[in-house]
RNA sequence: GGCGACAUAGCCAAGUGGUAAGGCAGAGGUCUGCAAAACCUCUAUUCCCCAGUUCAAAUCUGGGUGUCGCCUCCA
């Protein structure tokens, strides 16, 4: 498989350090509020990643962790009037509702920063020792200009980065590029720990350099964030970890790219952002982790209802396959004749284009195209005549590719309702009747509780959208 | 000022040297009591503009134009 990795700003064969166990470390939410559809980006794109991997045959290490202390949580937590752990835990179980609907699967740890205290006090202690930090007043400061490496990753010149005007000017740094790594506690209220250099609470960007090597170890294989945490989120966590390692953090950076609103970046900062959970009550998951995927993860995203109606029309036609798929599983009798073994066969070439897709940086985009092209060919080749075999193993290649995806996940079936199986066959008794008026009052009577009857060959079927 | 991304049909989007995938929307048809779904046909002589390299360019080179991002909390 080949990776665009942000450090040499070039397409790379991916070669994992053991090829049993891949390592992944992708930054997480801070959670003090549900996360937006540009949050949501990164875990569905890299969820994608995982899921790919995993399909590969590889065992794959996932992290990502919770930013459970920082500015805006003390903030928020003041305003709503509780303790930050709360309104912690609060977003946290929000996290991973949305994450389930879009069908993200939770990563092997979930590290919380406030559960890894010890290790960020004894990492900051360690890169005063080995003279990379110092302390002032309280605080504890990375010292950029002494870790040779900064600026590799953004290519950035650190003469060109002071000459800046917006680099914030700060009497207690020695330099205006470095870093807090350790924030001495300002009130006596604020929530702070025990620390050698004073009583604190750690900085934003040494909590993801202590988790990645506690979890996955000195060196990762690929490192993932959206692209706004290039510089210097990421920059830094490569001069702490690598200034106290003395080894490559990480293998490969892959950088998402954003989603736009009006062709403007979403941002928290901004307030042009609309929450998952908002989404949610107008369409379901799977249209918004179809939208995400439907354009390669690097290029920029313009969300919009219009787009997200293209893609619950997409998902749509996927839907409406798999649909068609399992009632001819139910209704089909024929046994498997040769003409459909080759058939099957040849579907083979949809596989290929799919892995030949995904092993091309991730091309989602491309690999959706493979998925409809398959749905095509499945849908001018199968009727009721087709044998069930056929028809299984049609069903076992769309839902092998589209698992990949994260999508077409199969949804528990609801009973249906007494009242309204009585409408159906009242309706069935119509159309022998003949009474059509009434066949079509009743079908849009249950067109109104989302549920659309279509009448095939092989009977009635049953569609509920919703 | 430094670093970077993008520009392909009404909309979304792949394609990075060999003659424009796929989806949505639209038009016509088949099927159907009518629908729905599905299927068939049609919908970019052309890829922001100009110049160049080449037998051959959406793709490479140079120069423009436009849009956006990072350098400050952000996915």
């Amino acid at each position: 498989m080949k990776i665009y990795n942000t450090l040499s700003r070039k397409k790379e064969e991916f070669i994992p350090i053991n090829k049993e166990e891949i390592t992944i470390y992708v930054c997480g939410p801070t959670v003090y509020n549900y996360f937006h559809i540009g949050n949501a980006r990164p875990f569905v794109v890299f969820d994608t990643l995982r899921k790919y991997l995993e399909y590969r045959g590889s065992k794959v290490k996932f992290v990502q962790n919770f930013t459970d202390v920082d500015d805006k949580i003390i903030n928020k937590a003041k305003e709503e009037n509780m303790a930050p752990n709360v309104l912690t835990e609060k977003y946290i179980a929000e996290y991973f509702k949305d994450a389930e609907s879009l069908n993200v699967k939770k990563a092997s740890v979930h590290p919380k920063v406030t559960e890894n205290m010890n290790e960020i006090i004894e990492f900051v202690s360690e890169l005063i020792k080995k003279g990379y930090a110092y302390e002032a007043g309280g605080d504890v400061y990375f010292s950029t200009k002494s870790f040779k490496g900064y600026g590799k990753l953004s290519k950035q010149n650190i003469d060109e980065l002071e000459s800046g005007s917006r680099v914030e000017v700060d009497d207690k740094k020695n330099d205006p590029l470095d870093f807090a790594l350790w924030k001495a506690q300002k009130n006596e209220d604020e929530i702070a720990w025990d620390a050698p250099f004073g009583k604190g609470r750690p900085g934003w960007h040494i909590e993801c350099s202590v988790m990645a090597t506690k979890y996955l170890g000195e060196t990762i294989d690929i490192h993932a964030g959206g692209q706004d945490l290039t510089f210097p989120h990421h920059e830094n966590e490569i001069a702490q970890s690598e200034a106290k390692t003395g080894k490559q953090f990480a293998n490969y950076w892959m950088h998402n790219g954003y989603i736009t609103i009006d062709n403007e970046k979403m941002s928290k900062s901004k307030g042009n952002f609309f929450t998952v959970r908002d989404i949610l009550n107008d369409y379901d998951g799977e249209a918004i982790r179809f939208f995400l995927l439907s354009g390669h993860y690097r290029s920029p995203i313009n969300f919009s209802r219009d787009l997200m109606e293209q893609s619950k029309h997409g998902m749509a036609r996927m839907i409406n396959s798999k649909n068609n798929l399992l009632f001819f599983l139910e209704n089909n009798e024929n046994k498997i004749t040769e003409e459909e073994k080759g058939t099957l066969a040849a579907l083979g070439q949809f596989r290929e284009k799919f892995i030949e897709a995904m092993d091309d940086d991730l091309n989602t985009a491309d690999a959706i195209s493979s998925i409809f092209e398959l749905i095509k060919d499945i849908n001018s080749k199968t009727d009721e005549k087709s044998s069930r075999e056929f028809v299984k193993g049609e069903l076992a290649l769309l839902n092998e590719l589209t698992s990949i995806l994260g999508l077409l996940k199969d949804k528990d079936q609801e009973e249906i309702d007494p009242e309204i199986e009585g409408l159906i066959e009242e309706r069935q008794q119509a159309r022998k009747d003949r009474n059509f008026a009434r066949a079509d009052e009743i079908r849009d009577i249950l067109k109104n509780k989302g549920i659309t009857l279509e009448d095939t060959q092989g009977g009635i079927r049953i569609v509920r959208l919703s």
